[in-house]
DNA sequence: GGATTTAAGGATATTTATATCTTTTATATA
DNA sequence: TATATAAAAGATATAAATATCCTTAAATCC
């Protein structure tokens, strides 16, 4: 469903946020990509992306690493907006420009409810609810 | 979410059912590409792969072509298992091996119920509806 | 100021998905 | 039996996603 750079996405917000909640401290990369399981220069790309799309800030240097603005709320879908676009939330599964209901592909009728209470659902779950889960270890980072 | 090739699958077994709806004629590559506007080699491998699943007979020579065995009943989720394999609705979003809730991912939780409610809605739609609405002029198989 | 550390940026490599082309095999019909 | 037709099979080609490597820029420490 997600890339394999939004999947690595996600966990890289949910870990920070989750290291946050514990100390203000700067994140570098090395313990990001080992907490999460990715490839480290892979990760450090995507780190990139997620800095130049203003959902992480930076800081470069001798005691520099990435944190998170606190005072922004940061949706799972924003991180799937940033990182695979906007058509795997709102396009049509079947190729389809836009999902619409005027010339519906064979499928818009039969997941149109199911699609709609799943896009609900990632632009209403921020990641501090998410860190929290990982704080009460209801949810892991890697296997 | 699904592969290209799985898209094409889909508009591919669902024309044929469309077709075998008003004449029982065997229908080959030229019309079915056409009709849900996919290239051309590309469609053949891919009808050859529906073919090998099983999910599609087909005939060699002169009079040959494709055609369903309308006793079975297919439904949505056997093509996507088919063409892009199981893990992309039974596998964990953020790439652990499989989605469960021992081990869960960080979204796992949230994402849960959405994701199975998907998931059964295309484990029960099946060609033969789809087709139907199709001769209703409530889908299209191309824009 | 020079050395060290860390992220940014750019270039390149590898793998997978998408797509095309050519040859072979099966079937019908003239 | 020869010919035409259509799918199967195999070989390549192209593009995109994934991943690594090397250099540059910014910040700290000595
Ligand atoms: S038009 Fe295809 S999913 Fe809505
Ligand atoms: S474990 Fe990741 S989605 Fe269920």
């Amino acid at each position: 469903m997600f890339s394999k750079s939004c999947e690595y996405a996600i966990k890289v917000m949910a870990f920070i946020a989750f290291r946050q909640a514990k100390s203000k401290e700067l994140i570098g990369l090395d313990p990001i990509s080992e907490a999460i399981d990715s490839p480290k220069a892979f990760t450090a790309k995507i780190l990139q992306q997620l800095t130049k799309a203003e959902l992480l800030k930076s800081v470069r240097g001798r005691t520099g690493g990435f944190y998170l603005d606190q005072n922004r709320e940061i949706v799972i879908a924003d991180i799937v907006r940033a990182i695979d676009g906007s058509k795997i939330l709102d396009g049509c599964l079947l190729g389809f420009g836009e999902c619409q209901d005027e010339n519906p592909c064979v499928l818009h009728h039969q997941i149109k409810k199911e699609r709609s209470s799943l896009k609900n659902r990632l632009n209403s779950t921020d990641i501090y609810t998410i860190a929290k889960r990982v704080s009460r270890k209801k949810a892991y980072f890697k296997e």
